[in-house]
DNA sequence: ATATTTTGTGAGAGCGCTCTCATTATAGCA
DNA sequence: TGCTATAATGAGAGCGCTCTCACAAAATAT
């Protein structure tokens, strides 16, 4: 029976409710007698503070939210997500905050979503992954109810709201570069949705690098893909006509679903064409032929977006404040450098 | 500003508290204009229920915990829970309840972890993914502080507690028998940790299926996995000294990794060697070689999961229920049968 | 020695809701 | 018409905690 309240502890010990309260939540100007004889009833009894009293009455819930969109339901398939989520609980379970998941897999989820989260008493904050113009409504309302929010990349309007992301464009660029400078003279790109930021922000980036190296953007090179492998394997069917030598691609797993197509296709990786990817998850390394690929702290991201959360909720909102993470681009086989 | 109470909306439509309580929770005995006019009210001024009072009064949380012990992190390289927690979160939604992640890193994580669980309040229920040894004592205190307890895959003592699973052992024995039936003769296994039950169930099957075909069990055959891609590729090098021509990976990912070591030692899958994996995770189609695999539904299975903790949350504990789900052999490229 | 601060403790007023019970308005039936 | 069922509402007692305030006891300053 676990049951007990603080009341039931007062009585055990002979003291008031207030001196166990005090106890609890390690307050000062204790007697140390009086503190190890109530934290040895707590002990004894196996008692645990009800958390709804406690939010109730500090209007405190140490609870924050995940969110993930309807948008983003589509690319649970990728394992960013996992390892973002990953992130987050770590930090949440360093900084002694519970995590509570919103995934919405459809629209109607969304919308059975929002009025959950938006209940007073449920959460102290949320993280909204984002990065699609549908997002906007939740950002908003977020925001609108004085509700701390930490927006994991770039949302679409970014007055007002306090986000993490990295620089998608430089990013991107570099990436590019790279290839540029290995120099492969059809370099194609798998870009993301172009309603989401980072299709637009890597695609801008694509655009840039050549633009600046006075390469002309050879539009049948540009294809969109959707952050799946099979969306990258379609996008590299369709590429192929174009006879591209590289291949930059908005994600770790449309690479890998483009290098499968090529290599269907009978092209020798990295010899006849090269790729780079985006991300550097664990499965970059996976596939036979290792991808290139532009490294997002991915874990990390999480973990501070948890942390900028917190220090919002705990000191203040104003004003939003925005973390950019580093990129770091790792070279493996796929584009044709350290081979072993 | 949306911190208005009851007692606000009360005052505004000009009736009282009790009613307004009536009305946001769907209480007969109304009068349809005075519900109209609350609700109006509720609409206009943005209420919404204040999440702890509620619990608080009601001993009714809504919100169901899913707890990943310490084993379990180091697993989630694997695709596997990812899409479990897809379907555990999809039937969250459609039950109206609210879903709270607790991802233990670390064995101090669950440390942490163990007494925000406990408290009363927080949780109306938990689902514990389960499997390993270490992981008893959670069920057990969970299970000992009368908290709805649902575990996924056979607890190691599974007395007193519901859970939900698949027939391993029976699945492993037909995956390995159609080996057998393809010809097969010297099947080799990936099994994965000895102290996890899948681990061991799945070997059982693999042992069951080579006994009653009177084929004998060859230990160097057999090798100790860590359910990783990684893990994979090295039991596969470690195993390839005993010249199988056949393997049954306790799992997808693992399978993967061994089917690269295969090809990077020269093998022709699947005529010198052929894979069967477990799970049918989406990964499983990946590779250049389709993986033929046991499926089991892995996101509905979350979604049992949720139904059958509701069931327990809304109807009572006892008995313990189990539920046992179906899987189903997906032949494809990877053991030889199927070809394009 | 008295005045003042610091330390240790208790009393009690909420936090915003649910739910039982009492009460009144309305309808149904003899 | 009165008498009982039912519908519709309000009053108020908690749910288990936090936190302010009051106050006594001990430590320090004057």
């Amino acid at each position: 029976m676990s049951s007990l309240t603080l009341e039931d502890i007062a009585r055990l010990t002979g003291v008031s409710r207030s001196t166990v309260s005090r106890v609890v939540n390690n307050h000062p100007h204790i007697r140390e007698d009086v503190r190890k004889r109530v934290l040895d009833a707590i002990q004894q009894n196996g008692y645990h503070p009800h958390a709804a009293a406690r939010t109730l009455a500090s209007q405190r819930s140490s609870m924050i939210g995940l969110i993930l969109p309807h948008s983003v339901g589509f690319f649970f398939t990728d394992p960013y997500y996992p390892h973002l989520t990953k992130g987050i609980a770590q930090a949440c379970n360093a900084l002694d905050y519970s995590l509570a998941l919103f995934l919405a897999g459809t629209a109607e989820d969304e919308d059975k979503i929002f009025p959950r989260v938006a209940r007073k008493g449920l959460l102290d904050g949320v993280i909204i992954q984002s990065g699609h113009h549908g997002d906007q409504w939740i950002i908003g309302r977020m925001v609108d109810a004085r509700m701390p929010v930490v927006v994991c990349g770039r949302p679409f309007r970014s007055d007002n709201v306090s986000y993490i992301d990295i620089d998608n464009i430089h990013a991107a660029e570099q990436a590019v570069s790279h290839l540029i400078r290995l120099g492969r003279k059809r370099i194609a790109t798998i870009a993301g949705p172009a309603e989401s930021a980072v299709g637009i922000d890597r695609l801008a980036g694509y655009r840039k690098a050549l633009v600046e190296r006075a390469v002309a953007v050879d539009e049948a090179l540009v294809i969109e893909g959707d952050f799946t492998e099979a969306g990258g394997f379609l996008a590299m069917q369709r590429l192929l006509p174009a006879k591209p030598d590289a291949v930059f691609a908005a994600s770790d797993i449309m690479a890998l679903g483009a290098m499968r197509a090529a290599r269907e296709a009978g092209l020798r990786i990295p010899d006849d064409i090269a790729f780079v990817g985006f991300d550097d998850l664990p499965l970059a390394s996976l596939a036979d032929i290792q991808l290139s690929t532009m490294r997002q702290p991915v874990v990390q991201f999480g973990s501070r977006a948890v942390e900028l959360l917190v220090d919002l909720i705990e000191n203040g909102i104003d004003p939003p404040r925005r973390v950019i993470m580093d990129t770091e681009l790792v070279v493996r086989d796929s584009c044709g450098l350290s081979r072993r």
